[in-house]
DNA sequence: TGATTAACGCAACTTAGTTGCATTAATTTT
DNA sequence: AAAATTAATGCAACTAAGTTGCGTTAATCA
């Protein structure tokens, strides 16, 4: 089940998150919470986000997971789905705004599809 | 630095892969070696056969890593990449035979890219 | 205002992967 | 073939991400 309850955690996270295409792990989110909040509370609520479709998930570099807030993501739909990016120096990570057509094999029932594309941010390409 | 010596981890690791596409976790991996071999050495042993271009790895469900034995990965470029698919119910993981095109940003240096697949396996949809 | 229960905090736990160090064994040297 | 070198190994202890159980707090509803 989803967000139930209108709730300090969750407003520090969509804040946390504002309206950028950054994706921000577990850890990153719950330095970037001014007042203490637990993690277990984090982790909890990002689940009931991603259950609701306001942010989606993806596994980065190091298997840590990442999550961001949904913009154009299609519930239903994730087969056409945008690229995430990860620098591998300054390790931001981010949501690239173009879709990736792809095609699947006909035996194969595809229901969801995560590309990571890893190398150097403009800021970090000498 | 790679492998350089010939040892029985690294003969039972390629035997373990043998020539299919299958993909595999180091839990996997250590399940399928008959004689015990310490978790750790086959960590290891995975690090320099990923170092000599042997094997590669890319990041699957519950952030476990997975391997698979190379067949066209050219070193140089991992761009035009092959995608993974996981089976959400049977969690075989496996390469995918054909390339997917990516068009990546100008101004992004990308260097490695990761597409994985998830959905049911033909055995496993109903 | 009181009752209900979603959300929370805490501690303890699980699991993947890593590190340090002493030992073993593949390879090279003599 | 024996000795020397050092890559590879095993073990134990550790780190870090994420989870679980349970008692408490606080948002929402009657």
């Amino acid at each position: 089940m989803g967000v139930q309850r209108k709730t300090k955690t969750g407003e520090q996270i969509l804040a946390a998150f504002g309206d950028s295409k950054e994706a921000l792990s577990a850890k990153m989110l719950l330095s970037r919470i001014e007042q203490g909040v637990n993690k277990t509370t984090v982790y909890r609520m990002l689940d009931k986000l991603e259950d609701d479709g306001v942010v989606h998930s993806f596994s980065g570099d190091g298997n840590v997971k990442y999550y961001a807030r949904c913009h154009a993501c299609s519930d239903s739909m994730h087969l056409h789905s945008h690229p995430h990016f990860q620098c591998v120096s300054c390790d931001k990570v981010r949501c690239l705004d173009f879709e990736v057509p792809l095609t699947t094999p006909r035996n194969l029932q595809v229901t969801e599809s995560q590309i990571l594309l890893k190398g150097h941010c403009e800021r970090c390409s000498s």
